[in-house]
DNA sequence: TGTATATAACTTACTGGTTAGTTATATACG
DNA sequence: CGTATATAACTAACCAGTAAGTTATATACA
């Protein structure tokens, strides 16, 4: 046990970020609204006017954890479009695997959750999830579906709709884990092995 | 303008609907925690210990309103699946644009936002709106999907998987909607055709 | 290299509110 | 006129954000 000599500790680096894992622990934990900031600092070792330091608001927090939990999960898929248009098959797959395993991890599918809730008071925070994170997204997937469309990999569908095909059992998936506590025996990657056969074989036999 | 000769009257077969609307749009507007007993009050008409007098607490008005608004839904589901076992592929159709019609009504909608906010805090509510509304609507399609697939009109597939197939785009497109504040130039009809075209037949060519 | 000084990084203590739920009392109406 | 139905006033908390003061640490310079 080193019992600190000093009081506190200069740490301005290091502060940002330990202040947001103190606050997506507290917003996970309470929500947006019933999160205190005097408990959000506590939990990142500082006092809430230390807090206020790096962060303008509350609000302000919940943009840095977008920017800093959710924005490099679209840049990665983005990236994969990009390369993988040789096999969209297989660059489906593997997109729709990435995103299931990370929206498996309670403290990643914090975020969205917590966009869903507060969407309707903070407009402006719904509007730049959107556009910085799900249209980015969307335009990944859509373009690798238009490439395999080109190719003739995949029949001349509404890429938009295909999208969709997509992400929505992906949604669902998360949403029945973290929202409903529902089982989750079956392992995130057999899920979207059946998923992506039902999407590409269909229905009918 | 009438005014009224008496301070109140006395309504208690009609208090309980006026408190739940009243109390429906102040969580549309607000969410749940900021949402506030008086003004919900003031909404209905009557004081914040009249509300008291019907609903016990805050919680106990959301579970009101699940039963009110969501639950009639569920058996209406569940109703098609049992009437429509002769015509799997069009009672699909029928459930799906049912779920998507009610789905972008912000006042339906507005519910399931609520358990999804608030599930972390509160299990009882996220367990009771996942066995009497969630599970029900899924054993409902399930149950035809698998009619389906004894009839050789499906495939056989994992109907739960294909549950999700069905269920996820429905709610991408009330999450677009309502969350993101996305277009919504195509009518949802429009979109459940697509989406169980892509269903039946899949991508592959 | 040791120390005075500047200032960034912190804290304590407070302001000016907010609000769920309760209690005591009044009134409508069968 | 009894009582179910209603209210006003209250309690006992809560909390985001700020102002003013304090301390750790970098750096200038003797």
């Amino acid at each position: 046990m080193t019992l600190p000599k000093t009081r506190w500790r200069r740490r301005s680096a290091a502060r940002p970020d330990e202040i947001l894992d103190a606050a997506l622990t507290a917003f996970i934990e309470a929500g947006f609204d019933a999160a205190r900031m005097d408990d959000i600092a506590a939990r990142a070792g500082i006092s809430k006017a230390g807090v206020y330091l790096y962060f303008g608001s509350k609000e302000a927090l919940l943009r840095a954890l977008i920017d800093r939990e959710i924005a490099p999960i679209a840049t990665l898929l983005a990236g994969f479009a990009e390369t993988g248009g040789a096999d969209p098959e297989g660059t489906l797959h593997l997109m729709a695997t990435v995103a299931i395993e990370r929206l498996s991890d309670p403290r990643f599918f914090a975020v969205p959750r917590l966009i869903i809730a507060i969407s309707g008071r903070f407009p402006d925070i719904a509007d730049y999830y959107r556009t910085e994170i799900v249209e980015r997204a969307i335009a990944a997937l859509s373009s690798l579906i238009a490439k395999g469309v080109a190719q003739g990999v995949f029949r001349p569908v509404d890429p938009v709709l295909a999208v969709r095909a997509v992400v929505g059992p992906v949604l669902f998936a998360a949403l029945w884990r973290h929202v409903l506590r529902g089982d989750t025996d079956v392992p995130p990657a057999r899920v979207i092995e059946g998923q992506i056969d039902l999407l590409l074989n269909g229905l009918k036999p």
